[in-house]
DNA sequence: GCCGTTTTCGGCCCGACTGTTTTCAGTCG
């Protein structure tokens, strides 16, 4: 068992000991613990086996024994008595916003809850409002967390779903029914966040690459088994419909479950304004005059690839990533579809954390991994100090940051890591750093991570007086809070924009919000008003790279030209850029 | 559960916000 699993364990102890209502600093001393695994940077069996695991500042006697029992066994008793003690659902429990472990365990010992479920049912018929500390809002925002929680359980990170739909592929790709196949829905548009995965197929047989499909390894349960047709829960929590279609109906298939809905509305309206039909079968000529009842008639318009289908309606190819009918079409008309960002275009990227903050990774470990990728540069931004909450860097750690990067530089020929930071954006627009440190940096980006419930005029007054700093590049996650959290910031927009043109202040994209049409609209103003943009693709962790080391699309809603963004500027130019 | 002494137990990272209180506990970042 590696340090990193190891770690995850300690994790899940802190949360089951906070859950018994043990005291809290034991739980902190496994959180620690996990921590201090985490940024090991040596050999864990090594120093195991030399007995050498009291050097780890943080590790004791008792983390000391749980470490050498999970190296040597892969087990750990204590842990397995603490879940066996500890209702399932409870961790799930956790989930739910505005409840943490001393109003679950009080939930737990005075209602019984030990379920969403149970927790709904005590909500509803009002029980909940008679505990202390408890009361009638708490309820209803319970009863609200709850339906939220619902709606977006099933979602899941781009990453993630890339990754099942990968395993999937590789396993379907392999039986020889099967002609040709595609990943479509969501995933394929590159959307931030996928519910359900998409997969359509062309074969011969369509029943038995069926029945391959339900019973692929990883499949949980089976919950659609047709002969064109078939869903599966797979044990990630993911869910995957496949159709299998003809040959000759693949591409209209692909098309139609790429999606999205919207699109293929406006392309069947489209279609019927053109004397025809398009469907998931086919596109078909309707001869004048003939009613939908003799439809199937219709001659069908032989397109082998979905390119022939945009073409059949006068249209150029619109790359799946466009299509959520919000102008592409009339782009397209016009032939003035843009030219997506894409992987071998983007030569460096910014705010990325490494252990020292929140990350996962070290600093080598980091740097390593761009450079292998074939970035050219690698742009480091871990936390300040006022987010406690992530381990933020104080003046001195960054300073000693800063050192140790300019060590990394002078080892390396051919790659560059820039030396930023993440500053905190505090409640009255102060920096968390002041000038003196912040000109020290090669770059800084400024977030917001706390008091989010300002109101819009505060909120944006505060973000433009951290844009007006002369130190500050770029404005972190400008639309507002991280993928798969619940509500942005309230924030202006435009007043943004029109500040960061003003400034020069880059801001940074794709790592935003749920409402993309929201997004959509601020990239074409950032655009217009010539800001600069920075693709951050939730790019906080290695295991981004990991989706990008397959040469995934980046930029989805391409609309932004490759100059517009700062990650695709070469070495040189992104001197330049940052030396201004 | 860890750590550092105040050498054998008491402190352990901050600050805002919310909803519950009537001075604060719990949650969150």
């Amino acid at each position: 068992m590696d340090k990193s699993e190891i770690a995850d364990i300690f994790e899940e102890i802190a949360v089951l000991l906070e859950l018994k209502g043990e005291n809290p600093f034991k739980a902190r001393a496994y959180v620690n613990g996990a921590r201090v695994l985490g940024n090991y940077e040596g050999d864990l069996g090594k120093l195991v086996a030399e007995d050498r695991l009291e050097e780890l500042p943080g590790i004791g006697e008792a983390l000391h024994q749980k470490i050498v029992e999970l190296v040597k066994t892969g087990h750990l008793k204590y842990y397995e008595e603490l879940r066996a003690s500890v209702p399932e659902g409870l961790l799930g429990l956790l989930d739910v916003p505005s409840l943490g472990p001393k109003k679950i365990k009080a939930l737990h010992e005075k209602l019984g809850v030990t379920s969403v479920a149970d927790l709904e049912k005590a909500c509803r018929e009002h029980r909940v409002r008679e505990l202390a500390g408890f009361g009638a809002k708490t309820e209803e925002k319970l009863l609200a967390g709850i339906a939220q929680g619902r709606e977006y359980a099933s979602m899941h990170r781009y990453a993630e779903a890339w990754a099942q739909a990968e395993e999937i592929r590789e396993a379907l790709r392999g039986h020889e029914a099967v002609i040709q196949l595609s990943v479509a829905g969501s995933l394929r548009r590159g959307r931030e966040v996928i519910r359900d995965l998409d997969l359509v197929a062309s074969s011969r047989e369509p029943k038995e690459v069926m029945d391959y499909f339900v019973k692929l390894p990883g499949v949980k349960q089976v919950t659609n088994h047709g002969t064109t047709k078939s869903s599966a829960l797979f044990e990630s929590g993911m869910s995957a419909d496949l159709r299998v279609v003809s040959d000759k109906e693949y591409p209209y298939a692909l098309h139609h479950f790429t999606g999205s809905k919207e699109h293929n509305v406006a392309m069947r309206q489209r279609a019927i304004a053109r004397g025809k039909k398009l469907s998931e079968w086919g596109l078909f000529e309707i001869a004048p005059g003939k009613k939908d009842a003799e439809e199937k008639e219709g001659r069908l318009v032989p397109c082998r690839t979905e390119e022939e289908i945009f073409s059949a309606l006068g249209l150029q190819y619109i790359p799946p990533e466009l299509r959520e009918n919000l102008g592409e079409i009339e782009a397209a008309e016009k032939g003035e579809i843009p030219r997506l960002v894409e992987w071998p275009q983007l030569r460096g990227t910014f705010h990325c954390h490494t252990n020292w903050s929140d990350g996962r990774n070290t600093l080598a470990e980091m740097a390593g991994e761009a450079r292998e990728l074939g970035l050219d540069y690698l742009g480091i931004a871990d936390h300040s100090k006022s987010s406690f909450q992530a381990n933020g860097l104080n003046e001195e750690r960054l300073a000693e940051q800063i050192g140790m990067i300019a060590t990394l530089n002078s080892q390396v020929k051919d790659f560059h890591v820039f030396a930023g930071s993440e500053v905190d954006i505090l409640k009255d627009g102060r920096l968390d750093f002041s000038d003196d440190v912040l000109k020290k940096l090669d770059y800084v980006v400024a977030s917001v991570h706390n008091a989010m419930s300002q109101d819009e005029e505060e909120m944006t007054a505060r973000v433009i007086r951290a844009m007006e700093n002369e130190y500050v590049t770029m404005l972190g996650h400008a639309t507002g809070r991280l993928l798969l959290e619940r509500e942005p910031y309230k924030i202006n927009m435009e007043k943004i924009i029109d500040c960061a043109a003003r400034t020069g202040t880059w801001i940074e994209l794709n790592c935003s919000t749920w409402r993309m049409d929201m997004d959509w609209r601020w990239w074409h103003r950032a655009r217009d008003k010539g800001v600069k943009c920075a693709i951050n693709p939730d790019a906080h962790r290695i295991a981004q790279f990991a989706m990008l080391r397959h040469g995934v699309t980046i930029a989805r809603k391409g609309w932004l030209r490759r100059e517009d963004v700062v990650n695709t500027l070469s070495l040189a130019a992104m001197k330049r850029e940052l030396a201004r």
